[in-house]
DNA sequence: TGTTAGTGTGTGAAATTTACACATTGTAAA
DNA sequence: TTTACAATGTGTAAATTTCACACACTAACA
C-alpha cells in the first residue's frame, strides 16, 4: 500500500462527445444519516484523489482514468492547479471529506487535468459509486470546488481547441465531417455553414479522407476520414491570430 | 510568523523587455565550503518561495514578486504546475537544500506563475542575493528544474501572446509601434514587415494613437500609441484559427 | 549642413473568408 | 414500389485579409 500525500490531489475532468453534446463525466456524491436516513449530501463531483508519495502528477491523473475506464493512453492535459485556502469549505464538503476519515489534511490543493474520450464507445464505471455523463449544457449541483474547476477546464479545452488538433481526441478514428464539425459546434459554441466547414477542412492535408462511407444509418451515408498527426505535425505551420 | 506549507511552493517567471530583448529575472545561487573555501554551487534559478499555509497560489505568486520589486498589482498568470518526483534530484540541488535547513520537505511541488513587467522602469532586488536579467537566447546554467520550468513558461507565454493582448504588460503605457513590433518580434521569434505590421496593428481600435511623440530619441521621433483594455474587452471577437 | 538612425506611407496580386440554394443518396414507412 | 425523410455533397461571386515591396521624411548630432 502506497503512501498517499495528504494535502495535494489530482482532479480529472473527463469530457466525452456523443456527436450531439460536450458531456463531462461526474460521480454521484451521496450521504445519508446512519441513524435517521436523512438524506445529508446528494450531488456530483468530478473524479479525483490524491497522489502517492512517488508519483507524478501526470502519473496520477491516468491511474485515476484508468481507474474508471480501464483504458490507458488517453489524452490528458494538465490545465490549472487550484490552490485557494476556502476552496474546500462548505458544510456538506467537511461533512464529505469527516466521513471519509482517510486523513485528509486540512487544506488540499489540487492539480487538475481534462481528458478526451470518444464515449461512444467506451462505458465507464466505478465500483460502488454512482457514474453518469452530463451535457455541459445543463449540469447538476456540483460538490466541493467543482464547478469552478470544470469552468477553468472548459475555458482551457476551448482555447485549445482554437490552435491545435485535439477534437479528433474525442471522435472515433473514422469520423465525418458534420461529426468534426457539430463538435467544433458544441465545444465552442457556435455554428458554421457546412460548405465553408467543409472546404476549410479539406484544404487540411492532414485530415485523410477514406475510401469508405458510414454504415447503418438511415440516410445518405457520408464520407468517412481520419486525421493523421503524422502529417499534421510535418505540415503545421505558426498561425498568427494577432488578437492584440 | 507564518507557518509554510513544507511540500508546496510557487515559483515565478518574472519576464521583462527592454526594447529589444526578452528577459528573465535570475537570482544567483552560490555556495562556498565554509572551511576549504571551495565553490560548491555557483548557478541561477527562479525566484520561488513556499507557500504559506494560510495563502493562496496567487497571494503567494504576489507576494514573492512585492518582495523582488515592491510592486503590486503586476500581471501574474498561472501557467504550469510541476510534480514530478524527481524534479529537485540533482547532488547540487540537494546540498543546497540541505543547507538551508528549513525543513523542506524532500518532494516538493511547484506552481509555476509567469510575470510580465516593464524593466525599462524598474529595478529589482533581493537582499543578499545578487538579482540579474538574462536574455532568454543567452541563460546561464539554471538550478533545480529551473529550465524546464522556463521553458513550459515561455511557451505558454507564446501561445497566449498569439491570442490575447498581454504584450503591453512589457511596455510602457505609452509606447510607439516599433516597440510593439520589437517585442512580438522577440518573444516569437520572428519578424514582420514594418508596414504590414503597422497596417494590421491601425485596424484594431484598442490601440490608440496619441498626440504626442518620443522624446529624447537622437532620430524622428515616433507616435506614442496607449493600449485601451476597455476598448479591447467591447469589440474584440472570438478568431478562430482552427488550425486543426 | 551633411550624416545618421529610425519613422511613416500605398499599391497590386494572391489567398482567404463569407454568404448562399439545390440536387443526391440510402433507409424506412406507407 | 413508391414516397417521405434526413442528412450528404457541391460552386460561385463579393468582400476582406494577407503579403511583398521602396522611398521620402524628420530630428539630433557632429
Amino acid at each position: 500500500m502506497q503512501k498517499i500525500v495528504p494535502n495535494i490531489s489530482v482532479d480529472c475532468v473527463i469530457f466525452g462527445f456523443d456527436f450531439k453534446q460536450l458531456n463531462v463525466l461526474l460521480v454521484e456524491r451521496k450521504l445519508q444519516d446512519e441513524k435517521t436516513g436523512e438524506t445529508l449530501i446528494d450531488d456530483w463531483t468530478l473524479t479525483g484523489y490524491h497522489i502517492f508519495e512517488d508519483e507524478d502528477f501526470d502519473t496520477a491523473a491516468a491511474r485515476i482514468l484508468k481507474g474508471l475506464s480501464g483504458l490507458d493512453n488517453i489524452y490528458l492535459e494538465q490545465f490549472y492547479a487550484f490552490g485557494k485556502v476556502s476552496r474546500v469549505d462548505s458544510p456538506k464538503d467537511n461533512i464529505w471529506l469527516k466521513h471519509q476519515h482517510e486523513g485528509f489534511s486540512s487544506r488540499i490543493v489540487t492539480v487538475g487535468y481534462y481528458s478526451l474520450i470518444d464515449n461512444s464507445t467506451v462505458t465507464l464505471q466505478l465500483q460502488e459509486r454512482n457514474v453518469k455523463w452530463f451535457s455541459i449544457t445543463d449540469l447538476p449541483e456540483l460538490g466541493f470546488d467543482h464547478q469552478e474547476i470544470l469552468n477553468k477546464a472548459l475555458e482551457k479545452l476551448r482555447s485549445k481547441l482554437r490552435s491545435e488538433p485535439i477534437g479528433f481526441e474525442l471522435l472515433p478514428e473514422k469520423f465525418t465531417l458534420s461529426q468534426l464539425q457539430k463538435l467544433y459546434e458544441a465545444i465552442l459554441g457556435t455554428t458554421y455553414d457546412r460548405r465553408n466547414f467543409r472546404k476549410k477542412v479539406l484544404q487540411m492535408k492532414y485530415i485523410i479522407p477514406l475510401n469508405e462511407k458510414q454504415k447503418a444509418v438511415k440516410h445518405k451515408p457520408a464520407q468517412l476520414f481520419i486525421f493523421s498527426r503524422d502529417v499534421y505535425e510535418r505540415t503545421k505551420r505558426e498561425r498568427f491570430d494577432f488578437s492584440i
